[in-house]
DNA sequence: CCGGTTTCAATCAATTTTGACTTTTTCAAG
DNA sequence: CTTGAAAAAGTCAAAATTGATTGAAACCGG
């Protein structure tokens, strides 16, 4: 069942020889939380037992029980987790320099590629999930506002000046995030085309009219 | 477990009395694949069982079964069903009379009525099951791809006068469908409030801009 | 009224998933 | 080197789901 050889040091094994018990076990539960992670975004939420994720994580069943007594121990962890990862990197793109001075492309950028990553998968199955799941749903809950809170409160700091016009300032917002969800929700089962570029620059130019800001002069490449 | 009466006059026995024994299997068999589809709306996809169908459908399992031998053989039908139904209610929303010559805020209306219908939640728990389950896939992808066919004809047909330029237009469509899709989506986690109107009205002045079409004097209430 | 077909109901075995329980291994401290 | 606690592995029964099989009931044509 569990071919992996006992002690494969994976990508969070990397702690230093202090081989304490506690690091090991933490260390342990992360690798789990994450194979749990993968196989949300591989197989989606309801396929996603409690084999299949200590299969992931190269371990036996048993001893993941041992770390997580139940299956929705492990997804509570899995959802903390994933939160915390989610709003670190967001985090971390947003308050990137920007590479040119543009706000408006920075901002639509960050998120753009957010809600492509792997991670954003993971909690969209969650959430879809949870639709029906009043038990996980109770569990998401909670990280999801906090990071729309996050979501809005870097909105506020990468535009600084646009305080005060609140009504367009949220009807960017809005805008900027149903169009790129609908988007990334989208290329999970269709593929991207050259169109979907357009709509991309396209928002750009209008969030920097609601913005009052100048027209770009040209549109820059996108990668 | 069926604890419904075996013949409770559903809305799909009201066929006068040609007692056929085949037209009474096609009402069961209607009968069953919509009970499917209140399942995926109730209770998502992967928790539809067949169990919950038959009761759902006021039979016992074993009739179901005999309906249809199993359980992808529902939901096949489920979607082939819902396929019909949904083309069915677009077309006709489409092709209303426009209650004031106003097509622009007529098929942004038709096509966000229709995104906020059961029916759209079933069809996308469908899609993001389809998403890691490639049977699903393989039986959603053809209807799935039919609909789009037909949601861009319908477009094409309400604006006719629209030809040529080819560019703005599958512009505007592209943004319509992402934003209309992506805000149905996230209502059906969140609630909505009165920002979203003010995307709506948005999203009709800015397909306005994109046809060329002169700016509507007020916007008048949504429903 | 009868015969055969269709529809419906009920039971059964096989499989999967889960969580509890028991046993073995690892490892740091004395 | 011994020892005891933590970690890991393996085993087990209970519950759920599925599809097959069998038996009963309704219905139509003759």
């Amino acid at each position: 069942m569990t071919p992996s050889s006992p002690s494969a040091p994976d990508d969070d094994e990397r702690s230093p020889p202090l081989g304490w018990q506690a690091q090991k076990s933490a260390s342990t539960r992360t690798q789990i939380t994450e194979a749990a992670i993968k196989c949300f975004v591989e197989y989606g939420y309801s396929r996603t037992t409690t084999t299949l994720i200590a299969e992931k994580a190269g371990l036996s069943r048993g001893a993941m029980l041992h770390h997580f007594p139940s299956r929705l121990a492990v997804v509570r962890a899995a959802v903390e987790h994933l939160h915390s990862k989610r709003l670190r990197a967001f985090r971390k793109a947003v308050t990137k320099p920007s590479t040119d001075g543009d706000h408006v492309r920075q901002g639509v950028e960050a998120y753009w590629s957010h809600v492509r990553h792997p991670m954003f998968v993971a909690f969209f199955e969650l959430a879809v999930a949870a639709r029906s799941d009043k038990e996980l749903a109770s569990i998401l809950r909670p990280a999801q506002e906090a990071f729309e809170r996050e979501w809005h409160q870097a909105a506020v700091d990468v535009f600084p000046e646009w305080r005060g016009r609140g009504e367009k300032f949220d009807l960017a917002l809005d805008l900027s995030r149903y169009v790129l969800e609908g988007m990334a929700i989208s290329f999970l089962t269709h593929k991207e085309t050259e169109r979907d570029q357009r709509v991309l620059t396209y928002l750009d130019e209008k969030i920097r009219e609601l913005a009052g800001l100048p027209k770009l002069a040209d549109a820059p490449e996108r990668k």
